[in-house]
DNA sequence: CGATATTCGTTAGTGGCCCTAACGTTAGAC
DNA sequence: GTCTAACGTTAGGGCCACTAACGAATATCG
């Protein structure tokens, strides 16, 4: 009568999997079309946190993004190989590193951003416009501490 | 008027990253509650499957949890070091192991099930039944091929 | 002023999970 | 009886969350 065929019953009726793995199956098009432009999503955040709110400091890129301190040196070094972000010494404050968008990296910013639109409507292609908005109101609900660092 | 306060905007109105967020904190609060119940998810679902399906075959475990066949050796090494489970090669076809619930097994069971459903309120006690119901509705619409394993 | 705490960038490292590649062994299909 | 496919297993890469510690610079406060 139960062999096993598909997935376990008790397994589909937890909330938290499901949620799980519809993220899982949003990031893999988000990392599988970022990746196809030679980026990755935190290069994108960085990116456009800079262009929102201008220059900034690695840990102001940090807040912003949810990247951690210790993972954004190598964003930003990826960053400033591609030439898409420029990285100097603070002068009023010399512990900072005062990040900079390049030209290069506004052009690559609108590319993805373009990109990451289509992305949107492919990945919630089954959804309407109305059931897409309760869907975000829904997930801002979803409890856990939004607590970044310690 | 703009200085990097919160979170980037453009980051914040992409659905996936609400989605990815979401998952994260409720995966977070998951891990952390199996945590200290001294297992991990993958722990959970295997037993769970057992439980449904009666002894089965590790690649049979694999499809109803969704486990990697690679990684799934490493899950049953820790249930059988924790004698939930037992691993034992498959006289009917010797290229399998059999895995099988011991009693032990079942009653960590028991309190992973009544733990993992106290979670789901814990992670979506801001939404009512309705809303956590059409949240799954909403979920398992969200696109991306399914595929596992080639 | 001077001691103390805090912030910043950085390095190093852990562990989880997803995923690929390859292997020898064994069973099924033609 | 050969070829194909499935099985368990090992090894390894990649991305990400997360911790711990460091020297250096600044902010705070007595």
């Amino acid at each position: 009568m139960c062999k096993l065929a598909g997935v376990s019953e008790r397994l589909e009726n937890l909330t938290t999997r499901a949620l799980s793995m519809a993220a899982m199956r949003s990031d893999r098009v988000v990392n599988e079309r970022l990746a196809g432009a030679g980026s990755r999503k935190w290069h994108y955040a960085v990116l456009a946190a800079l262009d929102e709110s201008g220059p900034a400091s690695q840990a102001e890129l940090s807040r912003a993004t949810g990247i951690y301190r210790s993972d954004i040196v190598a964003v930003v070094n990826e960053l400033a190989d591609r030439a898409l972000v420029e990285r100097s010494p603070d002068p009023a404050d010399r512990r900072r590193n005062v990040v900079t968008l390049t030209a290069a990296g506004r052009r690559k910013l609108v590319k993805l951003d373009l990109l990451l639109r289509s992305v949107q409507d492919e990945v919630f292609a089954e959804l309407t416009r109305a059931e897409r908005d309760q869907l975000v109101t829904l997930l801002a609900k979803v409890g856990g501490p939004d607590s970044r660092e310690h």
